[in-house]
DNA sequence: TATTGTTATACTCTATAACTATA
DNA sequence: TATAGTTATAGAGTATAACAATA
């Protein structure tokens, strides 16, 4: 087949203008893009309040689902975050050797164990959450109180569905 | 110090209802998780679609830097797409070797190199950005159009900050 | 037969150090 | 001295297969 050749050189863009910004418009225009360097910006800012708690991001949502439900199994965890068993095991056990997590034997299935925070879990779980939470309704979002509430809306909309 | 225990046992949501749903409430009124979850739900889709042009998001994202920048140099890409210079290195390569993108000398500096599309790279983002864009607009993201705009107004508020 | 929790492992993504050629 | 592109490599994150114990 002819090959299909460009008659005149092209525009550089790059070349031309070094320190000009590129053009990204098309990719500017994509909710997932977006929505992608959106929670990149958040996360930065989270990550800190965090730190002082020796916790991630995934630590911290792992601690906060054992926390608010008292004994539930690590297969309604995965469940809740998208996480896959095999890679629970170390998040719960390096939480429980930290003594903030620990494993009860599940009432009505001997196959299961019932995660609880600790005494120590539940403190460290409450004051991570007020740092984080703190973050959100920060001027680091640049958003109000309503452009806040209009944005999780229209995010949930999108990966609920429109009955959401 | 005192341990602070408590008198009574806890209730254990996990082991009570054991489908019902837990509580993630809290993690449900940030904006960074639904942020992530609702850029994870896109993909999802745009991954298809990508597929038959045997094209990642970020391979994506490269070609599209290069169609729409003709003679980019690699550092604009990995400042304009947060990518790092090592990891760029194989992403490129790989365009180079199946034909879509060509590297030619910088005219006024012998360190850098452009990159710029060929005929064929160029027909193949355009075919790739067209199914890209096709599912922002669909269903799949249960917005309408007004929606949608609002939606990338405060997310790029977020990262941008209020100016933009 | 299906499910819970687990081990081992592989694959991808992201990050750091250091080198060369040139500015 | 600083920057562009590159190599090698380390680390984090994510994925699959397979197993013992129990339902």
């Amino acid at each position: 087949m002819h090959s299909v050749s460009s008659p005149l050189p092209p525009p550089e863009a790059g070349s031309d203008s070094p320190s000009a910004p590129l053009d990204t418009r098309f990719l500017e225009s994509l909710i997932g893009y977006n929505a992608r360097r959106a929670a990149l910006a958040i996360i930065g800012p989270v990550l800190q309040r965090l730190a002082p708690f020796e916790l991630r991001v995934v630590d911290f949502s792992v601690l906060t689902v054992i926390a608010h439900n008292p004994g539930v199994t690590s297969r309604q965890v995965c469940a809740a975050l998208d996480i896959l068993p095999p890679n629970l095991v170390g998040l719960v056990r390096a939480l429980e050797q930290r003594g903030l997590v620990e494993k009860r034997d599940h009432p009505r299935d001997r196959r299961a164990q019932g995660l609880y925070v600790t005494a120590v879990g539940a403190q460290v779980q409450a004051r991570a959450q007020a740092a984080v939470g703190a973050v959100e309704s920060s001027d680091l979002t640049h958003l109000d109180a309503h452009e806040r509430a209009t944005l999780i809306r229209l995010l949930r909309k999108i990966y609920l569905g429109p009955e959401a």
